[in-house]
DNA sequence: GTTTCATTCGAACGTTCGTTTGAAATCGAG
DNA sequence: CTCGATTTCAAACGAACGTTCGAATGAAAC
């Protein structure tokens, strides 16, 4: 094994022109034909380099599906805090704020880097579901405590809720929002075009519009907000 | 090519036991690692018998991950419009009563068989957003009459929707109810057990009342329901 | 007993995969 | 220019993949 760079590190020096072609040319095979469709000879090909290059500037092929998962969710994950944070330091959220903070970055992360963002929005929505472990473990990993800072806020927003009941609430957000980013182009073609994708402020409050409902819905089991974990209560 | 059956029929002649193996075996594994990462030698093996017998009972890896899907999307979509043809007989449906009967037969579907169930549905939530052609192509051509039927029924009991508004949500009605289908084992591992799945019929009142709840929302944009399917209307 | 057909089996085919190697190329620093 | 480290390249490696083939097996039909 020769020394090689595999830093986690970007944007740092300018001559990485080929690492970042290599997770270009990924991150857009990868949304297209998934992780094990996306060969390292087509990604290499595409990105203009060759075989040999991923391996220095990546380890494996697991190391650069990690860089190209890794280099997005990051800031996603950031900008979500971020929202958090600025909503409860104005005071109490609504549940219409706290679904934007959650939901609204990954929508937008679309619209600005145009099919970049779609790229990595549908290798995120399934990612969630994945049956491999590299992307699904790296996404879980980073998202736990973001969900788990959500969870809080959404409690409050929700106090009629138990918390089972509120981690299943989350849980149908969470699939809705994943199966939106991943799925989307095929309502656009079941369809017939009627639904388009590019209205993305309408598409976000649309998404806002059924959560929010669904999260206010009152509560179907009448109490078990004091659960413990371990208890199995079958009413 | 030698002459081998290649027939979809199944249950006709007793002697099929390396058939229905070979079917068990591929659904047990596609369910855990993908389609991509079951091999025909993986899947040979654990149904007792070898690489020649997938071939000739079902010609390519393909034929069988087609069987694998069919032999169950098929009862389970006619399970769904058998119910919506029977609530319809019986006057307006609800709306509670058009999303049981769209989510409840997959639900139920994992409660009655076991573990068989739950791999098969939790195949047929990943489905629709695979970058595979092969699965999602497959369901998305059985579910396309399926959702259309449902469509029209779900309009009736949304009169307050617009055709574009109501596509949306049964959009993101299915990703709800996929994502719960492929993914909610990992709602059990990230709650520490807090939410269990072996009560489905929890589960499916909980989701019923989120995705009820969801549907009738209030309509976020004006008026879309006389929209022609060509036009953008960006307001 | 012989024939016949459907089914199962072991063994091999050619291809593609991720990974590795060692040399050539590139480039800033002394 | 020279040197040394960094980066790129062509070529090959072994392993795993889906597929195919011809013989062996078994039970019914004649």
């Amino acid at each position: 094994m020769t020394a090689s760079p595999q830093v986690t590190d970007d944007s740092t020096t300018a001559g990485w022109a080929t690492r970042q072609n290599l997770l270009d040319a990924a991150e857009r095979l990868i949304a297209q034909h998934g992780v094990a469709g996306s060969s390292l000879r087509k990604i290499t090909s595409d990105a203009g380099t060759n075989l040999a290059a991923a391996n220095y500037h990546f380890g494996t092929k697991e190391g650069l599906v990690k860089a190209v998962v890794s280099r997005h969710l990051g800031p996603l994950n950031g900008e979500r805090l971020r929202r958090l944070a600025a909503l409860e330091a104005d005071g109490d959220p609504s549940l219409e704020e706290l679904v934007q903070a959650f939901v609204g970055p990954v929508i937008r992360y679309g619209l600005e880097r145009q099919d970049q963002g779609r790229d990595i929005a549908k290798i995120f929505g399934r990612a969630m579901t994945q049956p491999e472990d590299t992307l699904r473990d790296l996404l879980m990993q980073e998202m736990r405590p973001v969900i788990h800072r959500f969870s809080a806020a959404f409690g409050q927003a929700l106090p009629h809720l138990g918390q089972q009941e509120l981690m299943w609430r989350i849980f149908f957000m969470i699939g809705s929002m994943g199966h939106t980013m991943a799925g989307a182009h095929m309502l656009e073609r079941v369809t017939d075009g009627m639904c388009n994708l590019q209205d993305r402020d309408g598409l976000l409050k649309r998404l806002q519009a059924f959560l929010c409902a669904g999260l206010r819905a009152p509560a179907t089991l009448p109490a078990d907000s004091t659960a413990a974990p371990s208890s199995e209560t079958s009413p």
